[in-house]
DNA sequence: CGAATAGTGTCTTTTAGACAATATACG
DNA sequence: CGTATATTGTCTAAAAGACACTATTCG
C-alpha cells in the first residue's frame, strides 16, 4: 500500500515535584519552527519502533532515567493537519512521573532543558499545541491520583506519609489534613507497607518510613479538597 | 522535512445496549488482511482531515449517525511495528456510544456490518490488534460511567430511571438496586431534569420521564456493585 | 522546656446498601 | 383484585471531615 507521507512523534509531559510544587521538565527549542521557545521533549518514531519504546527513549535522553521503574502511561494523540507547520506530524503524548531527582538533569539536551512550575506556564509560551497537550496530561495526572496509588511514582524508594502527602498537595493544590491522611492511607490495603526504618528528615518526631505496596486501585479514592 | 511512509487510521468502538445487553458493531471483512475475521470499523485518515473528523465520518458511514450530539471520545493510539501485515498503520482508536437505533444499521458496509454482544467477543476471533483496543475501549466506558453521566448517551432523548438503570446493568454486568438507584441518580444535581411526562412503556406504575441535565461529572459517583 | 512533626481517638455529617411500605398503572 | 413497576421512607454500616489530644524528636 502506499501512504501519504507523515511525520509520527512522541512528546513526553515529564511530571515531578520539587520544592512542594508540581514542575514538568521542558525544553527551549533552538531551531525553527518556533525557535526560542518552550515545549515538551519529543522526538519522531522510528521505522522499527513501537510507539512506547520511543517515548522510554526520549525520557532517558532527557532524564538520564532509563529505568522500566519509571511510570509512563499514553494520554492523548493530537493530529489536526495544521498543528505543525514543517507538515502533517502526528504526535502521542505520554505522561511520566518521576522522583525529584538527586542527579541534574543529564542528556544531549541538557543544556536547553528546566524544570518550570506548571502553575506558572502560560498558554502563550508553548510551541506547538503542546500547552493543550500539558494541560490533558496533567488533568490525567490529577484525576489518577483519587482512585490509584500513582502518587508513589513522585516519591523515592522510601518515603514518609508526610511526604506522600505532600504530592497529593502539590498535584492538586489543595492543602489535606495531615491527620486524615494519615489514617486513610494506612488503612488503605496496600498502598504503602511499612519498611520498618524511621527517619527524622523532616523534622520534629520520627516518621515511619513506607515502600510502595502492591494495590493498583484505591478503594475507596482519595478525595480531592 | 522527509517523513517515513505511514498510515494512519482511525478505528471505532461503537458501543450500544440492547435488549438489556452491551453490545459493539463489528464488521466481517471482505478484503485481505485478515479476510472473514470480524474487526472494528474504521479507515484512513485523509490528508486535511483532523483525526476526531475521521472518526466521525466513518461513524456517519456505518450507521448512519451524523449528528453532533453522538458521544465520541478518543481511547488510545496503536502502533506496534507490526500489528498490520501491509505496512506500518498506526490506528487512533475511537469510542462511541449510542442510543439503542430505531433505524437499522445502514450505509455502505451495512451488509457486512453486525451488533455483537461484548460478552461473547473473544479474544481470537477479531482482526489485528482489535481485542485489544475493544477492552481496553470497554474499559474506559465502564470507567466512565461511574464518574460522569454518560450513561445517558445510550439513551434516547427521553428516558425512565429503569431505562438508564438499565444501561448501567448492561455495562457494568451487574444488577443495581432500583431503589437506591432511584434516589442516588434523582438527587445527583444536574444529571437528569424530568421532562413532565410519564410513560408506561415499561409496564406497572407510570414512570416519570427525564433528559440528561448539564453535569459533567457526578459527586458523589455511581458505585459499581 | 518549647517548637515541630507524627500518630491516635472522637465526634458529626454524608453516603452506601439493605429492605419495608406505599403508589399507580394494566388486565 | 392481582401483578408489575415506580417511588418514598427507614435503618445500619462505612466513610469523610473537623479537630482534641498524645508521642517523640531536636535545640
Amino acid at each position: 500500500m502506499d501512504f501519504e507521507p507523515l511525520g509520527l512523534a512522541a512528546d513526553l509531559v515529564i511530571l515531578t515535584v520539587r520544592d512542594g510544587r508540581l514542575q514538568v521538565l521542558l525544553i527551549r527549542r533552538g531551531i525553527a519552527p518556533y525557535q526560542g521557545r518552550w515545549a515538551l521533549p519529543g522526538g519522531f518514531v522510528r521505522p522499527d519502533e513501537d510507539l512506547e519504546t520511543t517515548a522510554r527513549r526520549e525520557l532517558a535522553e532527557e532524564t538520564g532515567l532509563s529505568s522500566e521503574r519509571i511510570h509512563l502511561e499514553q494520554v492523548a494523540t493530537y493530529g489536526a493537519p495544521d498543528r505543525d507547520p514543517r507538515g502533517r506530524v502526528v504526535s502521542v503524548a505520554y505522561l511520566a512521573l518521576v522522583p525529584d531527582l538527586p542527579a541534574p538533569v543529564a542528556g544531549s539536551d541538557a543544556a536547553s532543558a528546566h524544570w518550570v512550575d506548571v502553575a506558572e506556564v502560560d498558554a502563550g509560551r508553548l510551541a506547538f499545541d503542546h500547552h493543550r497537550i500539558l494541560a490533558d496530561a496533567v488533568e490525567r495526572a490529577r484525576a489518577k491520583l483519587e482512585y490509584s496509588p500513582l502518587a508513589t511514582a513522585f516519591c523515592p524508594p522510601e518515603f514518609t506519609i508526610s511526604e506522600l502527602r505532600g504530592v497529593y498537595e502539590a498535584v492538586w493544590g489543595t492543602p489535606l489534613d495531615p491527620r486524615n491522611f494519615h489514617r486513610k492511607v494506612t488503612k488503605t490495603a496496600d498502598f504503602v507497607v511499612p519498611t520498618g526504618g524511621t527517619t527524622t528528615r523532616d523534622g520534629g518526631r520520627p516518621a515511619q518510613l513506607f515502600h510502595r505496596g502492591t494495590a493498583t486501585t484505591l478503594h475507596p479514592p482519595m478525595t480531592r479538597g
